[in-house]
DNA sequence: GCCGTTTTCGGCCCGACTGTTTTCAGTCG
């Protein structure tokens, strides 16, 4: 069966064929759009198309309704497959080289019969580019040094990595009196799971500007400045992500900042938002559009201290930057309804730990100390089972020491305590791998495959919905398979899991190595409209990993979740009904 | 191809930088 994420590559892909046929802008613009709306849907694509809604989406029409529903339907779209023929494959990748769009891959493909990445290579390598139109000696350059950016996979980084990178440069340039302003914009501060590249934002006096620039391009991080202008330059960082500085005046900062935020669908619709006020809206500020050819009439005295200013002109509640992706942030804004985030600061302990006893770094009471450090109230030890051979699960008698000296420690703390939790192994066949008897001296249960990753959707769906009906699970274990890094761990109906955890009343756990793109926070989107409670679990394995919630906050934030989604921004007395505290 | 609180036709976000030009097209975000 075709899901959605299929439907919207081939949307996509066409809206491109379009523009490599130079066929009109917007069409192009269409499909690309649509390919957004659909791969966002939280929706059953199923029940849409049953129900016949598609149409009643915003960004899909008669026409592309007909043929979502034909592509769902029968897996395949006529109009897709024809226009296929008329385009070689290669096309596609020469497109995500830097500096190559649809217009110069046309020419390319026309006048040289260049239909590879590597057809392309030898052609600017032999200068056969420079006679074309438009095309000269910089030109080959920019291409050879794309290729060679490609072959890196340049565009693609982890937001950890990124943040770090980012951070580097942000803490030289604050330290610079010039810069009044700076923030790390762009999907970095969306807190995307993977980013792109990374943009800053500086604002300053105009006549700072090319200071501030040089302190940019010559900071130690830069392996090569790309491009540089006075207001903005773009470089390569060793860390081989690419970063992009732009320097504002002090009055355009909250304009720029909300602009260089993005996403850029957002700032589509703000911008349509701000046309229906009479105003044009861009990185700058506002200006009017009534037309006038007096230019000091364009000029607005509209000024905003901040970015919630702007949205408080356009009718719009303050939008945090994780919502800004145009998937209905706008319309609830209008309507004074975004829902209140989540914050770092909430989270008042986790349940997924790891020890010495089974693959962890850290004792119980290293884990518990660095806890209380966080200013955390309790902590949940979760261990390993048995079945984890490779993880050094625990055996029966080491859950009965563990409990034991679990409860020793915990008669030493005040305001702190440890909770006594197992992460219990799914077997193959959905069954526990604890018997009865152990899982009743837990306070809580975590249930997580860690085996037979090359399952179907439709086992790993039914072997977790099975567990999930087991009287003695509390909560589901990475549900996203995202426990093994280095893996792609497994499919799963998450729609499904989520109705499955409704319909028990069981907790879903979201933890946070930033590895499954926007599974996660869709995830947490249908649980909300499910009313299923998400529990930010760090699967932490030795002191440092406790950090890593801030990911699964950012993932929690992007998924519109409030605190009361959250289980684990309650103090202990309030999540005593969800877990079995003895 | 989509969309409509001036519209069922005529709009569709907008500016910086680059490299090619000699006033602008292409690309990017």
């Amino acid at each position: 069966m075709i899901d959605k994420k299929e439907i919207a590559q081939i949307l996509d892909e066409i809206g491109t064929i379009l523009e490599i046929q130079g066929d009109n802008p917007f069409k192009c613009r269409a499909y690309h759009n649509a390919a957004r709306v659909v791969s966002s849907l939280t929706k059953d694509l199923a029940s849409l198309i049953e129900s016949d809604e598609l149409k009643t989406i915003k960004g899909i029409g008669d026409a592309l309704s007909e043929k979502i529903k034909e592509l769902y339907k029968t897996g395949r779209l006529k109009y897709y497959e024809d226009l296929k023929k008329s385009i070689p494959k290669g096309l596609f990748d020469i497109l995500r080289i830097q500096g190559l769009g649809p217009k110069r891959v046309k020419i390319l493909y026309d006048k040289l019969k260049i239909s590879t990445i590597d057809q392309l290579k030898i052609a600017a390598e032999e200068h056969k580019l420079s006679g074309l139109d438009g095309f000269g000696e910089k030109i080959e350059d920019k291409i050879l040094e794309g290729i060679k950016s490609l072959y890196k996979n340049i565009d693609r980084h982890l937001y950890p990595k990124a943040l770090d990178s980012a951070n580097r440069i942000k803490s030289t340039l604050i330290k610079c009196k010039k810069v009044h302003n700076c923030e790390i914009a762009g999907s970095l501060r969306r807190r995307k799971e993977i980013i792109g590249d990374i943009d800053i934002l500086v604002g300053s006096k105009p006549s700072d500007a090319k200071s501030i620039m040089d302190i940019f391009i010559k900071h130690p991080d830069v392996e090569k400045v790309t491009a540089k202008g006075d207001t903005k330059s773009t470089v390569i960082l060793k860390s081989g992500i690419n970063c992009d500085l732009r320097v504002v005046t002090d009055k355009e900062y909250p304009y720029a900042l909300v602009y260089f935020t993005g996403s850029k669908e957002h700032n589509v619709e703000m911008r349509s938002l701000a046309k229906k006020f009479g105003l044009s809206l861009n990185e700058y500020g506002f200006s009017t559009l009534n037309g006038s050819e007096n230019k000091k009439d364009k000029k607005l005295k509209i000024t905003s201290k901040n970015e919630s200013d702007i949205y408080q002109k356009l009718g719009l509640q303050y939008i945090p930057p994780e919502l800004r992706e145009n998937t209905g942030e706008i319309e609830f804004a209008s309507r004074n309804a975004l829902p209140l985030l989540i914050n770092e600061k909430d989270i008042r302990g986790t349940f997924h730990c790891h020890t010495t006893y089974s693959d962890g770094m850290n004792s119980i009471e290293e884990m518990a100390n660095a806890a209380k450090e966080l200013g955390w109230e309790y902590i949940g030890i979760a261990d390993h089972s048995k079945a984890a051979a490779y993880a050094n699960g625990l055996s029966e008698n080491d859950v009965i020491k563990q409990i034991n000296e679990i409860e020793k420690l915990n008669k030493r703390f005040n305001n702190f305590r440890i909770i006594t939790g197992t992460e219990v192994d799914i077997l193959p066949d959905g069954s526990l791998d604890w018997n009865a008897k152990i899982l009743e001296r837990f306070d809580y249960v975590i249930a997580s495959i860690h085996s037979k990753f090359s399952m179907t959707e439709s086992e790993a769906t039914r072997r977790t919905i099975k567990a999930l009906k087991n009287k003695y699970v509390t909560m589901l274990g990475h549900p996203t398979g995202r426990l093994l890094l280095e893996r792609d761990g497994y499919p799963i109906n998450m729609n499904q899991v989520i109705d499955a955890a409704s319909e028990y009343g069981k907790i879903i756990e979201i933890n946070s190595h930033p590895q499954r793109l926007d599974l996660d926070w869709r995830m947490c989107k249908y649980a909300k409209e499910k009313s299923v409670k998400i529990c930010i679990n760090p699967d932490a394995h030795n002191i440092d990993g406790l950090y890593d919630v801030q990911y699964g906050v950012g993932v929690a934030r992007k998924g519109w979740l409030s605190k009361t989604d959250v289980i684990n921004t309650l103090p202990l007395k309030s999540i005593e009904k969800y877990l079995k505290l003895k």
